[in-house]
DNA sequence: CGGTGGCTTGACTGGTCTCAATAGATGTGG
DNA sequence: CCACATCTATTGAGACCAGTCAAGCCACCG
């Protein structure tokens, strides 16, 4: 590595040539771009370490930074003013991480596991959008389908029930879970406590709680124990999901 | 007007050169575009107008077209499976409408009130963004902006009483309909039917009737009639609506 | 007129929250 | 190893907010 050498306390390091061994190269924003753009963002990005519960970015705060999430999982979160927080979006690796063009940034991101970011600066990222169409062609797709995704999660706070939210939430976190895992996982870690679910969900950390005890009685899921869950019916889970 | 004349049934014509007199120009998407740009919208821009309650995509249909929204107000809703509605997004003049990129539609698109659209063939408006960088800058723009609007709102279902969530809704309101009418108006008419109000909330229609007498008890709100609305006191209003 | 659709109001139900106690899990230091 | 503190999760009892069901009002309209 020509340039590598960690030269900041907070777990950065120079990315250089690491693009060639990026591990979400293929699926992230990077992965369908030409070498002369890669190169772009490869002499911007750098490489960096947050450990769980570490906060990225605070709402609120200026808009410093733009990532790629290499690996773990991160949670957008909004809050009222007298401190009751709703988490308003999951990132999970490959997944872009920031808010180009803006000042100040409208939510906070927290690491909810251990995870591996490729930053770049909020200016430089946007100069290499200006100059490389093709990367911020990416960007407004990726983006859509970001929109796409957080109004679906509008229809789930405003008209499902406690239930059918924990069940669709299980099946989302399954789902994602298993795509860099083993195929068919129906067993995984939860990256989130009660009260973090609770807080994607718009709901208390007892309701969560008792509806996951009620899955557990009717014999659709197991909770061996307390972040580990097993989804044992999950034809039964989808119908409890209910909705489209 | 050269190739003018109204030429389907549905209340479709050529835009033509008519983009010179539009009302939302400045705007709209369009805003900013170069005369070349323009020009290429142009000719595949069809000027369309629907009724109340009239619906331009349903969720689930083939998304056939892209448009701007040149007056009215129109709703972007998603359903349970077993019918429960979720408005996920209101839509104001100069507001982009479709999305381009999915085969499907996500979301129905319905008119409020009387609408006007400036309407584009979706492949079209696709090929117009792939050969005009900087109208997919402006729609980038745009799709980030909606992303945290979406997100805002969020918080709103999952977090905020029925109450709040009332009091904010008809400061949003209010906000949007002063935008295009005689400065400072505090006094407006609802596009939206209590049940249509509910919907956008997470709410039922007798909740938002009740929040909606109780501001008018309290001095709050005035409501003349029906769909009119009067804010008489804004402060004591911000104050209901709790939250950043 | 009676019918319809939108809105309000009341009485009641019930799902979710609140408050509180208990049980596990994890880590620290003696 | 155990005692202890801390943090997270579970469970119960009761309160309350919002939903449900039902009746009635009003404006509009055929």
């Amino acid at each position: 590595m020509t340039r590598g050498a960690a030269h900041k306390g907070g777990g950065e390091k120079a990315v250089a040539q690491i693009c060639t061994e990026c591990v979400v190269r293929d699926q992230s924003l990077c992965g369908s771009l030409t070498d002369s753009e890669l190169t772009t963002l490869n002499s911007i990005g750098r490489s960096r370490r947050l450990g769980r519960g570490e906060t990225l970015v605070w709402a609120g705060d200026d808009a410093v930074v733009c990532a790629n999430l290499l690996s773990g999982v991160l949670k957008l979160s909004a809050s009222t003013a007298d401190g009751r927080e709703q988490i308003v979006g999951l990132l999970y690796p490959a997944d872009f991480v920031g808010r180009p063009f803006a000042e100040e940034a409208e939510h906070s991101i927290t690491a909810l596991t251990e995870v591996e970011l490729c930053v770049f600066p909020r200016k430089g990222f946007e100069a290499a959008l200006e100059n490389h169409v093709h990367l911020e062609r990416l960007l407004l797709r990726r983006t859509l389908a970001a929109l796409d995704e957080a109004r679906a999660r509008m229809l789930m706070l405003g008209r499902k029930t406690a239930e059918e939210k924990v069940a669709s939430f299980l099946l989302d976190m399954a789902d994602h879970l298993a795509r860099n895992a083993p195929p068919c996982r129906t067993e995984f870690e939860l990256p989130l406590t009660r009260s973090q679910i609770a807080d994607v969900l718009g709901l208390t950390i007892e309701t969560v709680s008792r509806q996951l005890t009620k899955l557990k009685r009717d014999g659709l899921i197991d909770l061996p124990s307390g972040r580990q869950v097993a989804i044992r019916n999950r034809v039964a889970l989808k119908l409890r999901a209910e909705a489209a």
